[in-house]
DNA sequence: AAATGATATGTAATAACATAACATTTTTGG
DNA sequence: CCAAAAATGTTATGTTATTACATATCATTT
């Protein structure tokens, strides 16, 4: 705890606020060719002392809620963001190959606005949407 | 093959081969208002003899196959199909209430139509989608 | 009827995924 | 500096799903 800290954010992070948890769980998504698992994450950082799922788990929530990173619902696994930052405007799809486990992030705004319509049309009053395309990709056809 | 096998299907039945395990997982499903999870099955089973998860599990996994029960990947929960049975023709989306917990199935054509030319224009082998809204039901709203 | 093979079931153990509860440290703002 | 808030560390526990192996059931073949 140094008295004169340079203190952050002179540089031009797009997410300065980055805890240090925050910021290895992040980093070893970003460099996965394919979703990680919580406990595979774990796994990967035990050398810069991570011992228990939660420190995993805790840094995937703020990175989700940042919009950083993404769950992947029918693999319980996560990705990071293709974009900057989803945030706001939410990733429209996910397609995964079961092949070579690549996954891309689609934002679709045709496929976003058509299933605002849909749940319009039930009066439904739509939070979040989960999209996952299973199938092989290009290059595992 | 046998000489004279009644051989089901002289009865009504959409699905006659199911087996008791089966029957009995799917009938809870039926007749319950909300998505299950297959622990809650276990313990609703318990008086019909039911003693640890893969007697749920390898039903749900035949009832999946059949096309008359779905999982709801973002829940980790299962809900009997709301047709006939979707086998071939995919169940498109569903419409989860984060209040009362309905469910409600849609099968809407112009939706599986468009995920399918996503993926077509991606080169993409589309073999599966998951399709879950969460909100708020007209009820709930 | 007996043997065979395929499918279904029973059971125990364990793996994989996720959260609760509580103590301690670090960060932040006054 | 100090107090409040946020983040972290740690243990224990809860929840979801699969592996491995034994047994039973049923249709076909001998
Ligand atoms: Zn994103
Ligand atoms: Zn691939
Ligand atoms: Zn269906
Ligand atoms: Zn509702």
């Amino acid at each position: 705890m140094g008295p004169h800290l340079p203190h952050a954010n002179s540089n031009g992070e797009p997410h300065p606020a980055l805890k240090k948890n925050q910021k290895l769980v992040r980093d070893v998504l970003v460099a996965s060719s394919a979703p990680l698992s919580a406990y595979s994450i774990l796994d990967l950082l035990r050398d810069e002392g991570f011992r228990a799922p939660l420190q995993v788990y805790r840094a995937l929530d703020k990175l989700m809620e940042l919009g950083l990173v993404h769950k992947l619902e029918s693999l319980n696994a996560f990705v990071a963001c293709s974009h900057e930052a989803c945030e706001v405007n939410e990733p429209a799809a996910f397609m995964i190959c079961e092949v070579c486990e690549s996954v891309r992030e689609l934002g679709d705004i045709q496929l976003a606005d058509h299933l605002g319509k849909l749940a319009a049309n039930h009066n439904f009053a739509l939070k979040h949407t989960t999209v996952e395309l299973h199938g092989r990709c290009k290059n595992c056809a």
